[in-house]
DNA sequence: ATAATGACGTCGG
DNA sequence: TCCGACGCCATTA
């Protein structure tokens, strides 16, 4: 089936609706979409977002130790910087860019 | 059915 | 702090 951004599966769709979610200046790491969606997991995530991330917030989804999305490091430190997310060189302070899920 | 791949995560050196 | 090896899990070859 090849999905090819058609229709994207029943749990891409809660990926997708997730990280339109997360507020300006924050980030959540691969994994903890999957743990806050309870299901999945960090391979999965990523394979949605190369997927049908274009169409979100992609650069507020970023490895867990505050490392870019790989091939988009340029792209998200430009975004980072444009909203104001909390950084730590070239990668985002987890410790205060990370979304628990409240507002 | 087996092996390789990937927008990951954790651990050891 | 940086890097490599391994573990995970769905998809592809």
């Amino acid at each position: 089936m090849r999905d090819g951004r058609g229709q994207p599966p029943p749990y891409a769709e809660r990926v997708l609706d997730l990280v339109e979610r997360i507020p300006r200046g924050k980030v959540m790491s691969y994994g903890d979409v999957a743990e806050y969606l309870g299901e999945g997991g960090p391979r999965q995530v990523g394979r949605v977002m190369s997927l049908w991330g274009g169409a979100v917030p992609w650069w507020r989804v970023i490895h867990a130790d505050g490392t870019p999305a790989a091939g988009l490091e340029a792209e998200c430190l430009a975004r980072w910087r444009e909203e104001g997310t909390p950084l730590r060189g070239d990668r985002a302070d987890m410790r205060a860019a990370r979304w628990d899920g409240r507002d």
